[in-house]
RNA sequence: GCACCCGUAGCUCAGUGGAUUAGAGCACUGGUCUUCGGAACCAGGUGUCGCAAGUUCGAAUCUUGCCGGGUGUACCA
């Protein structure tokens, strides 16, 4: 439709503009365009006069039913809901929504990455959720994507781990807890690390790095330690993505970089870009780019940091994959550090283009009311234990129907999954048991539910192929109208990598569905029409299934 | 101090590249209802869109300044 309002504006004015169509009040009409008091300036003319000429071209193509000027030149049209389901069937194929703005490109996306030396908790919810969501859009818009787990599996931790485990436990309890027991030792030895510089000791800190240079130095019990930890934790998270049902194709993790670290380290030195100091340590000042502090990328001491790795794994995906752009989605806390390291890159001549996908923080509500950054030092929500309570509260739900556990899990999921996709991912999350289970409403188990309803229908039906010409279609216009919304949305969300473009998208989609249900009949219409809604309904459940599977979230077969 | 983010209904949040009368969910009240699956639908209402200026035919949206909150700010990751 914009197009032929586009060939109307070249036509009359001679001038190439764009048209961007908006789905005004329906009392306005069906679409809007405001496109008259774009052109009045540079054309010089009166808006309403230059919506007087578009309106009466419009009129005499004969596609509109109805076309009007408002206000100060806004264009309102009407369309016959017939003409709106032949557009749509114009544009269907089995991928509706997807396209090709990334053909040809490659994209990097690094999730959920986290830290190896305490269990999944509900902060690694958000990088896993979003990272998945950026991966299916990427893909959706037509680009190849290269998925990696960037690893927190180096540095300091795994000192603190076998002193901590020294010290604070026992083989009887790693037995038993697993890497629940190694979580509880990280943290206490953390704090025991904390109370000894305190009080001006370092015992503890100078095990800790004794242990690290053992490892780094080859020694075997440093490895064997490293071996057995890594094992615990490794297979707690994968047990734990296993359950989110999100995966990627690659694992290197920053142990696996920090070995390269030290040559691109001598990159920097060599090219000029950093500079050392007197007492060994390497910065890289960043005055150029608006940083009043250099990114240190060696200690003092000669000892790697997350810059250095970071920086080698840069220069590694750069050799070996050649991605056109690398997608980090990590915290909004680091925004200010990755700010640092993409100057470093950039300025070391790395064309790859970086973005931090980043997100706002899980809030927890303090009992006076006000929110606060959830902590461990507070108390963190464990994954399993969101998950488990996820489940059983799913299982209550559908307790005495015929649900499957597989389906119960799909539920908790889509639950859980949704309630991050709600608002922008730059939104603080305020996490609540209530909220992240709802069912009701706009939350995931009502979109669930209205696309099981609508594949119960479609099952229970047969779709005779008859001819559906003399059908009108007017009952289902606004459901034909948010159909051919989708790929729009799915082009803006990929675009600015924002999920909850397509979340918003699906419950409005959902709500209108449920608004179809009260007043229109399938399975006891008319043979005609019978045939017109199934069809319809039929792209509605393809839609329901594309867009949930771009957030991670599967449609369960009963609920 | 500086940098980034945020401030929209009682609460949680949408609001595309400015556009006709600012929207959802939750909560509250009432209604629909022998459900093609009611996890639904309809109705009811409250907003100085933090404050103030500016740009414009038009600003929640853009610009500037203030106020309030959050996060970060080289030898942690």
């Amino acid at each position: 439709m914009n197009k032929i309002i586009e060939q109307i504006i070249s036509r009359l004015f001679s001038v190439e503009q764009s048209v961007q169509l908006t789905r005004p009040d329906a009392q306005f009409g069906d679409y809007a365009t405001n496109v008259a008091l774009q052109l009045a300036k540079p054309l010089g003319k009166n808006p309403r006069e230059v919506a007087e000429q578009i309106a009466e071209e419009l009129r005499q193509t004969g596609e509109f039913s109805e076309v009007t000027i408002a206000g100060p030149g806004f264009i309102n049209l009407r369309v016959a809901a017939r003409s709106l389901l032949v557009n749509l069937h114009e544009q269907w194929s089995a991928t509706y929504g997807e396209n090709t703005d990334g053909a040809g490109k490659t994209a990097v996306v690094e999730y959920p990455s986290p830290n190896m030396a305490k269990p999944y908790s509900v902060g690694h919810l958000r990088p896993g959720n979003q990272g998945w969501a950026a991966k299916r859009l990427m893909e959706a818009t037509g680009w190849k994507v290269i998925t990696d787990n960037h690893l927190g599996d180096y540095g300091a931790p795994f000192g603190i781990w076998v002193v901590g485990f020294l010290k604070f436990s026992s083989e009887a309890a790693l037995e038993k807890d697993g890497v629940y027991e190694l979580g509880r030792v990280y943290i206490e030895t953390k704090r025991a690390l904390k109370d000894e510089k305190e009080q001006g000791g370092s015992d503890l800190a100078d095990q800790v790095q004794d242990w690290l240079i053992r490892l780094e130095g080859g020694d075997e019990e440093a490895q064997a330690y490293s071996k057995r930890f890594n094992e615990i934790s490794l297979a707690h998270i994968h047990g734990v993505m296993k359950r989110l049902k999100i995966d990627t194709q690659y694992e290197l993790g920053e142990a696996f970089f920090a070995p390269k670290g030290k040559e691109a380290v001598r990159k920097l030195l060599t090219s000029g870009v950093a500079t050392q100091n007197d007492d060994g340590s390497i910065i890289v000042p960043l005055d150029e780019y608006g940083f009043d502090v250099p990114l240190l990328v060696q200690k003092s001491n000669g000892a790697a940091l997350y810059a250095t790795t970071d920086l080698a794994t840069i220069l590694y995906r750069e050799e070996n994959w050649h991605p056109d752009r690398v997608i980090y989605v990590v915290a909004a806390e680091q925004q200010f550090y990755f700010s640092q390291l993409f100057a470093m890159a950039k300025k070391l001549g790395v064309q790859t283009e970086l973005i931090h996908m980043w997100f706002g923080l899980i809030d927890q509500l303090n009992e006076d009311g006000t929110r606060e950054k959830m902590s461990s030092r507070k108390g963190v929500v464990l994954m399993e234990e969101l998950l488990d309570t996820a489940e059983a509260k799913a299982r209550e739900i559908v307790a005495g129907r015929d649900v499957s556990d597989d389906d119960i899990k799909k539920i908790a999921l889509g639950a859980i999954k949704f309630s991050d996709f709600a608002a922008d991912r730059r939104t603080n999350i305020l996490f609540d048991w209530e909220s992240i289970f709802a069912l009701t409403g706009f939350s995931g188990p009502y979109i669930q539910y209205a696309a099981v309803r609508v594949n119960k229908i479609i099952a229970d039906n047969i779709l005779e192929t008859i001819d559906t010409i003399g059908y009108d279609y007017e009952a289902e216009k606004q459901i034909i109208a948010k159909l051919l919304e989708y790929p729009n949305v799915v082009r803006l969300a990929a675009r600015d990598l924002e999920p909850h473009k397509v979340s918003n998208y699906l419950y409005e989609l959902a709500r209108e569905l449920n608004r179809y249900y009260e007043t229109t009949r399938v399975s006891d219409a008319e043979s005609i029409e019978k045939a017109a809604r199934l069809e319809l309904l039929g792209k509605v459940s393809q839609v329901f299934t594309h867009g949930l599977s771009l957030l991670g979230i599967e449609v369960p077969t009963q609920m």
